[in-house]
DNA sequence: CTAGGGTTAG
């Protein structure tokens, strides 16, 4: 670089002409932007004439470099030509950089100079509206290519059919795709991606066989949003074999596409397989492999290698902190909590408001409202996720009040919008908080212009529910302007088990199974509420019903935490190693808190067998094993926090009170919908859960 | 100077 300069110097102060090419070159050669500022500065001081060709290198290098103002700023200042290839520089270098709404705006301004679009413009543009998602702007713009006469052209239909994908208007993609003239393999993988976006999976993957079929050679786009639509093992294999067949499996972001798809086809083994096989690996396919493991429900695998990955000295981005994050919120460790933010802080990374707000969200999921309440307050700047988030974490332990009041706070400071509603309804919901509830739905059209969706109307199904105003919950279902869905539904069947009504369970359970037939959760319920009832031929009915339908119970686990290690108890587990001494502790519990006037809820074993047994069965469910575990292995002063998979079993409920009180000690359970704080014989939740 | 992509908080 150095020399270069010298030449350049040289060659100025001999008055040795060099041409507007030369210039061009050296300005290739600049890799950093202070070294392209001082090679500009030098040739501006030479006073050379500089052309078109000139400028438009140097703003797209500026651009390319980072520099997006430095370009904008020569843009301005280049008072030749009305040619679009300028602008079309120009529009590059800011759809590169993130600035969609400067570069719509600056293609409004083109007519004022009689510049036409071209073929290279509408690319940009389109690829502005895509990432605003605004199918509005697109179908303008698609109107100006029809107008300008580039309808048919590759590339700009190929930029229609992602714009229209993107934007959500997936009909209008398949539109333009079918009256293409001529289709590149780019189309096709275009057209792939728009059904893997549209959640049309089996037609992503019916064209990918298609544009096989009709000779086209796959590239990696056409891959990547293939792999995408895979959910299928045997596709998988399929498609793993196409990759082989044309030589892609080497590609970096095709190897980690391909971990994901076995690893969402429930083949996490033949994911890591390949992980372990990769030479290099880079962050991504590190952060494909913990996130897989993540969603795979095995936390402790995800930690195991995030921990792998920083004994090879690699630092970690914020990408991987996420997904080291999701796992930890599985498993709901405050200690594993504790030490990743720790990392976290330590990493000194950008996008701190993302992290913070995810660090938060973790601490709530840990059941610690404190440490949560301190990363939020200590939050330089808070978005309306991080408020949501913080208000939704009030709400699933139980403290209503608190919610409603930051909600105050922060309708002073940020308009809410559709989620943090759901936030602040399902706190009402959770506190009982019945008149507070209304008023926020009230206001949530009439002050914030958020129109509710499903989710809210579940809210409030579950809100007059569990207050037991069954009638009043049905009443607003019939009102509904939606067609209730399965969580309307589902709410509504919950309460329906809280206050023990066959008749709208019924009601509720029809619509249900045709909505949502394969969740095992609804069969158990409706046949919970016939075994409170005493009516046990009903309730084993759908039991049957569930079975032969093949719908498959979800296994109900405990988790809990001791001295840095994670224990996992099923009902009636006997694979610990002090199995036989739980048993015993867990005995002689039971017998201080029938002392106590505990009576087992026999009707929460559905099993068709004896008083006694069933008795023997409620007492090994794994949130009273893990309880016990943790009483015989923690210090007398610590609380004991359990985490289960499931809703926390009704008898399981009333022991976890019983035990609190006898033995002195705080219990925080987390379930799969709230948290409950057990002390005294009383639970946060108010037994309205 | 163009289009297609793996991971992105509630």
């Amino acid at each position: 670089m150095q020399l270069k300069l010298a030449t350049l110097s040289k060659a100025t102060a001999t008055a040795r002409p060099i041409d507007a090419d030369t210039c061009i070159s050296l300005i290739k050669k600049c890799h950093t932007l202070k070294s392209l500022k001082t090679v500009h500065a030098s040739i501006l001081r030479s006073h050379l004439h500089l052309n078109l060709h000139f400028f438009t290198n140097l703003i797209s290098h500026y651009a390319s470099l980072g520099s997006i103002a430095y370009a904008y700023t020569l843009f301005s200042y280049s008072n030749s030509s009305n040619d679009a290839f300028l602008w079309n520089v120009m529009l590059h270098g800011l759809v590169d950089n993130a600035q969609y709404h400067r570069s719509l705006l600056l293609y409004t301004c083109m007519p004022h100079l009689a510049i036409a679009p071209d073929n290279f413009s509408f690319p940009f543009l389109l690829k502005a509206c895509a990432s605003l998602r605004n199918p509005n702007l697109g179908s303008q713009l698609h109107a100006h290519v029809f107008i300008y006469g580039y309808s048919s052209h590759m590339f700009v239909a190929n930029s229609l059919i992602s714009m229209y994908a993107k934007c959500g208007l997936f009909a209008v993609s398949k539109r333009v795709f079918d009256k293409m003239p001529h289709r590149s393999a780019v189309s096709w993988s275009a057209m792939i991606g728009a059904y893997s976006q549209s959640g049309f999976h089996e037609q992503g993957l019916l064209l990918f066989t298609r544009m096989l079929d009709e000779g086209i050679k796959p590239n990696r786009a056409s891959i990547l949003n293939a792999t995408a639509c895979v959910w299928r093992e045997n596709v998988a294999h399929n498609v793993f074999r196409v990759i082989m067949d044309n030589g892609l499996d080497m590609d970096h972001s095709v190897r980690n596409a391909t971990m994901l798809m076995f690893a969402r086809c429930g083949r996490i083994d033949i994911a890591r397989s390949l992980f372990d096989g990769f030479k290099y690996k880079d962050l991504v396919c590190w952060a494909s492999m913990i996130d897989a493991y993540a969603h795979a429900d095995l936390p402790l695998k995800a930690l195991h290698l995030f921990n792998q990955m920083r004994l090879q000295c690699l630092l970690p981005d914020s990408i991987i902190l996420l997904a080291v994050i999701r796992a930890c919120s599985i498993l709901a460790s405050l200690n594993q909590a504790r030490i990743l933010h720790g990392v976290i802080v330590r990493c000194f990374l950008e996008s701190q408001l993302v992290l913070d707000t995810a660090v938060l969200d973790l601490y709530v999921k840990c059941g610690s409202l404190a440490y949560a309440r301190t990363v939020f307050d200590k939050m330089k700047e808070k978005n309306i996720i991080s408020w949501s988030t913080m208000i939704r974490g009030y709400g699933m332990h139980g403290h209503g009040r608190v919610a409603l009041h930051l909600f105050d706070q922060m309708k002073a400071l940020i308009k809410p919008d559709h989620v943090t509603f759901v936030s602040v309804l399902s706190a009402c919901s959770h506190a009982g908080l019945i008149a507070e509830g209304w008023e926020c739905f009230n206001s949530m059209i009439r002050d914030f212009g958020v129109t509710p969706i499903s989710e809210h109307y579940a809210c409030m199904v579950d809100l007059l529910g569990r207050a037991g105003q069954l009638n009043q919950a049905w009443l607003f279902i019939q009102r509904m302007p939606l067609r209730p869905d399965a969580a309307v539904w589902g709410a509504l069947l919950g309460a329906c088990r809280i206050h023990l009504n066959v008749k709208l369970a019924e009601v509720a359970t029809k619509s249900l199974f045709d909505l949502d037939g394969e969740n095992p959760g609804r069969y158990v319920l409706l046949s919970n509420i016939y075994a409170s009832l005493g009516k046990r031929k009903e309730a084993n009915r759908f039991r049957y019903l569930m079975k032969s339908r093949g719908v498959r119970k979800i296994v109900g686990r405990t988790i809990i935490e001791i001295k840095n290690k994670i224990y996992t108890f099923v009902a009636g587990d006997r694979s610990q190693p002090e199995i036989d001494v739980i048993y015993l502790e867990l005995d002689k519990l039971m017998g201080r808190i029938r002392q106590q006037g505990y009576v087992p809820d026999l009707s929460f074993v559905l099993h068709d067998v004896d008083g006694e047994t069933k008795e023997k069965m409620l007492y090994a469910h794994s949130e009273k094993l893990a309880i016990v575990f943790g009483l015989m292995n923690l210090g007398h002063e610590s609380l004991i926090r359990i985490t289960k998979n499931l809703r926390v079993c009704g008898d399981c409920h009333t022991a976890i009170k019983f035990i609190s009180k006898v033995t002195g000690r705080e219990i925080v359970v987390r379930d799969a919908h709230r948290f409950h704080h057990f002390m005294n014989g009383t639970c946060s939740c108010g037994d309205y859960w």
